[in-house]
DNA sequence: AACTATTTATAAGA
DNA sequence: TTCTTATAAATAGTT
């Protein structure tokens, strides 16, 4: 739908895919509505762009109750791979203990994110403190590993390539020895009168080269991505 | 799209609104898998005819850390919804349901404790890190402001103290002087010799500054608390 | 389940 | 981001 067709693959240029995205989150927002009303379906939708926007759409605005719909049939399937509890005798007791231990959880997540700490006391506060940048560098740590790695692998394709690129430098020259040595441009060739280097397209070396066109553009992705880490994050080695 | 416009609403016609949702299924499908490839959007999709059929779309099949990441962000606004049924009539659907919900609410925390972070790819990493790093800052000028909401305090009382003193002090010399006009050590006293300045403990000047003492003790211990804190967490007042 | 006339979505360009 | 427009894609009604 549009001026030429799409394949579908990542689009590399991010100006594209970010417009891209914007375009089509609405379409598709718009498709799921439209199922939900047309056909009375109850649609959840959860999207988050490569940037980690949130994007949702639920029918009736109630997502909550769709994902626990859906969490309710997943569950069904998954209780059948994990046998839960033979249904505890008291049940009244045995669920207000989960509520309970939610509620907990709750109030203890909220304060990980820095929300509702008026109730804390200075020394709750400062163990929370301690906490956080204890998890703090955790996740930091993990995230530069990821990174180093991401590095070294890079580093080794570049190797790779580097290599490669000599070795058809090396066949270029001796095909052009070979041509100085037997000048075929003074030789009648099919229609043309091309200079020989501007044959050279046409070589078997350079179809090598081809043939690794594929990893090549991943390499080139992959720096990209890479880039823009370091673009966004800077202060991720100063852990 | 198709041979006629049509309304937004519900398809009254059964059969019609089963052959559109079935037809419209596989279009949101393929739309909800064609953002999340050329975007390089994470999409879940969830959709439930009005039969009750479930439908089903996840970016690279991984339904379950989407949602967990949607729990994430929709964390605050989630816990204002929580209206508890107050006796499930199907208790073992409920007790499900809430399993299901600690065991998500377990598995975010522990990625906010810096655990099990293997699992995390490096973009959520990173907005862990910040959401993270947000938190901090939260919890550290929350701790900030109660510091300096006891200094103030503090120096409240210290001021208060300060005017006692001189106050003390400026009765104690009036004293002194009334006594020098009217030598009372010249006049029989019951008993004793002593020399006026060891009788300073009984003159009713340094009574009213005995009143004192609870609250001077109290500020003592409070200068006390601070000076602890100063030296445990000197970066507090760093962010 | 296929077909096709239309409507709709959207890629490219501005 | 938003608008425009040529074109691709989706699909309503039909077979």
């Amino acid at each position: 739908m549009g001026r030429g067709k799409v394949q579908l693959k990542r689009i590399e240029n991010k100006i594209n895919r970010q417009v891209t995205f914007s375009k089509r989150r609405v379409g598709l927002l718009k498709k799921a509505h439209e199922i939900s009303v047309l056909c009375d379906a109850e649609v959840a939708l959860i999207c988050f762009s490569y940037k980690g926007k949130l994007v949702e759409y639920a029918t009736d605005s109630c997502m909550d109750s769709i994902l626990e719909k859906y969490e309710r049939y997943s569950f069904a399937e998954r209780q059948l791979v994990t046998n839960e509890p033979q249904s505890p005798a008291n049940w009244t007791l045995e669920y207000s203990k989960l509520k309970a231990r939610i509620e907990l959880l709750q109030r203890n997540h909220s304060h990980y994110m820095g929300e509702n700490l008026d109730s804390m006391s200075l020394k709750d506060l400062q163990m929370l403190e301690q906490q956080i940048d204890t998890s703090l560098k955790n996740i930091r740590s993990r995230k530069n590993q990821m990174l180093q790695e991401s590095i070294s692998e890079m580093q080794k394709k570049e190797k790779a390539l580097r290599e490669q690129n000599n070795m058809l430098e090396k066949k270029i020259k001796e095909k052009e020895k070979a041509m100085a040595v037997q000048p075929q441009w003074e030789l009648p060739n099919h229609g043309t009168n091309a200079p020989p280097f501007l044959m050279a397209p046409q070589l078997p070396c350079l179809n090598i080269g081809g043939a690794y066109e594929g990893e090549s553009a991943e390499a080139t992705r992959n720096e990209l991505d890479l880039n823009s880490l370091y673009s966004c994050h800077l202060g991720c080695f100063t852990t």
